[in-house]
DNA sequence: GCCGTTTTCGGCCCGACTGTTTTCAGTCG
């Protein structure tokens, strides 16, 4: 291979692999052990292929010598040859019918050797000829609803996901009207992981408790909100909304309310390496309760903190609840565990649009909105000269625009405005405004909006050029991801992190929920790498300056302490930490 | 396939739900 593979691409092959174990009928712990290992690489800071091909593949948690060999020979030839035996001996569409409910990969298996079911299509044919209910096991029951899934389109496409804030306000809703229903005494809370607070979620997690656990279940077929509801009991009820996003309701006595809390906020990652460590020490957690081997009882707990207690476990956040380290930082009196960040912490906003370009209030506007949150600082950074859909600012508009931020930084008080740009990053590399005018400004964030598709190497060197400019204070959106809708263009992150501490450019999380640019695991890596975050709204109206709370939760997902951030920091502090700063 | 207060083998989190299941395997979270 001319090109290292990257490790979506590892991961993406560890995956498959996994997945074609488990048709070929591997023990369960085999699976598990790719799948850990994928995501493993997926998330690591570094480039795993060429950890690999210096033998050190293994320090990666979860990779061991078998696996540093498979990638490695991915890395030099471009594939594994136990996937391309395993891929001769099962068709590759047979995965996709592991997607249908309840078509495991044992399942799926069954009908390929019975049937010779390879594919959704053939699926399809077999349930419509009535053909599935003559292997045993499946009946006319199981072919209608594999025909009924098949017709809402599931397996085609993956589930839909929605993007976080819409998944909360969808989980409030749900939790008023439970409230509302089941009476005052009944405590409801989210969980699952948007109370993690992860870019977007499956479904919607619910914990609820109080005097009659039956009536709570059955309340939720009583929202408006709720589509249908599938199962009801007294240990809870699954239904879904009319978007069809599926619903998750899990009802417990109070005694048992934090156990059932900390089990259903996840992640499954976290609640099996926590019961892992458990077991180790004569401990069994479930929902239920904690087992002690050595006395044969359970221990309740009505809160969450009282679980991490008997576990002799420091408190741990629910965004950190994840398995990437955070159980070994909590067991050493919690000495591991960063205090996070909050968003009282946040002390400006240096990235916010005006009607200099595409925002839809004026300077004075967005100061004031920005001073009620109780901010001291903030940096109106209007597109730049190239910007283009009619929303460009040009060199001479920008000259009058500092005019404009000066004369409103006079008159309204209690608020510091900065004059900035948000400058495009040119394909090779340059600004689209002179260096004396960059000069001119406050605060510069500069950004790629164009050309997308560049070669890792060449964005690479794009986003560098801009990092050495001795005028551009910060970097946005630095992989020009979109959640759910865009991946992000090709970067070697270490190169930009190293670039950035050695400049002491500022590296942007930018709060916006469509983005939360950087990631959580990048986030992470950039301070570890000595880089200092900024967090910014990108707001281009008054009312999503407070789209910071998702920055905020991206950096708390980061381990980010507020000293990590740079604008937690009071006026005095901050200005120093730019590099437009001079004596 | 990984890994070590069980340390190079023998375990590997735990429970709910579903179907056709009369004792459990498979699937799911």
């Amino acid at each position: 291979m001319d090109r290292e593979p990257s490790n979506a691409v590892i991961a993406e092959a560890l995956e498959e692999l996994g997945n074609l174990y488990e048709l070929d009928g591997a023990i369960v712990h085999r699976v598990l052990a790719y799948r850990k290992a994928a995501r493993a690489v997926r998330e690591a800071p570094v480039s795993v292929a060429a950890l690999a091909r210096e033998g050190r593949a293994t320090e990666v948690p979860g990779i061991g010598k078998t696996l540093q060999e498979k990638i490695l020979a991915l890395a030099q030839t471009g594939t594994i040859p136990a996937a391309e035996k395993l891929r001769a001996k099962f068709p590759p569409t047979l995965i996709e019918v592991t997607r249908l409910p309840g078509l495991g990969p044992k399942r799926a298996r069954l009908l390929y050797s019975e049937l010779g079911i390879d594919s959704l299509q053939a699926l399809r044919e077999a349930a419509l000829a009535q053909r599935l209910r003559t292997v045993h096991g499946f009946s006319e029951k199981f072919e209608q609803g594999v025909l009924a899934a098949l017709q809402e389109g599931v397996g085609e496409r993956p589930a839909p996901r929605l993007l976080l804030p819409r998944a909360i306000d969808i989980g409030q809703a749900l939790i008023d009207g439970l409230r509302q229903q089941a009476g005052e005494h009944t405590r409801v809370e989210l969980a699952g992981s948007a109370r993690r607070m992860v870019d977007s979620v499956k479904d919607i997690d619910l914990v609820a408790s109080g005097p009659n656990p039956l009536q709570i279940s059955s309340s939720l077929t009583k929202l408006d909100l709720i589509e249908s509801v599938s199962s009801v009991s007294a240990t809870g009820a699954r239904g879904r909304i009319h978007s069809g996003l599926p619903v998750d309701l899990r009802v417990a006595t109070p005694e048992q309310f934090g156990n059932l809390l900390q089990h259903f906020t996840g992640s499954q990652a976290h609640n099996a390496a926590l019961r892992e460590a458990a077991v180790r020490r004569g401990l069994h957690v479930s929902e239920h309760g904690i087992l002690d081997d050595a006395t044969g009882t359970v221990q309740t707990c009505a809160s969450e903190q009282q679980v991490y207690e008997r576990l002799d476990l420091a408190y741990i956040p629910p965004e950190l609840r994840e398995d990437r380290g955070e159980l070994q930082a909590a067991a050493a009196d919690g000495k591991g565990l960063p205090t996070l960040i909050c968003e009282g912490d946040i002390k400006g906003d240096l990235h916010c649009h005006t009607v200099a370009s595409d925002g839809r209030n004026t300077i004075e506007e967005m100061a004031l909105a920005a001073r009620a949150r109780g901010y001291e600082y903030l940096a109106i950074t209007d597109h730049s000269a190239s910007h283009g859909f009619g929303n460009h600012v040009s060199a001479a508009t920008l000259r009058e625009q500092i005019e404009r931020v000066a004369d409103v930084n006079e008159r309204v008080e209690g608020i510091r405005l900065l004059a900035g740009s948000e400058v495009n990053i040119l394909p090779d590399g340059t600004l689209d405004y002179d260096d004396e005018l960059l000069a001119a400004l406050d605060w510069v964030i500069a950004s790629v909006h164009t050309a997308f598709s560049m070669s890792e190497q060449a964005m690479t060197a794009r986003v560098i050029a801009a990092i050495e400019h001795p005028l551009v204070d910060a970097i946005g959106h630095p992989t020009g991801r979109l959640i759910e809708r865009r991946a992000p263009y090709s970067l070697d992150l270490e190169a930009i992190f190293a670039a950035a501490a050695r400049t002491q450019t500022m590296i942007e999380i930018n709060a916006n929920p469509d983005r939360r640019d950087l990631s959580d695991v990048h986030a992470r890596s950039a301070v570890k790498a000595g880089a200092r975050i900024v967090i910014n709204s990108d707001a281009h109206r008054t009312e999503t300056l407070g789209l910071m709370r998702w920055g905020v939760a991206t950096a708390r997902r980061a381990w980010l302490r507020a000293a990590d951030v740079a604008n937690t920091q009071p006026w005095e502090r901050f200005a120093k930490l730019r590099k437009h700063y001079r004596g």
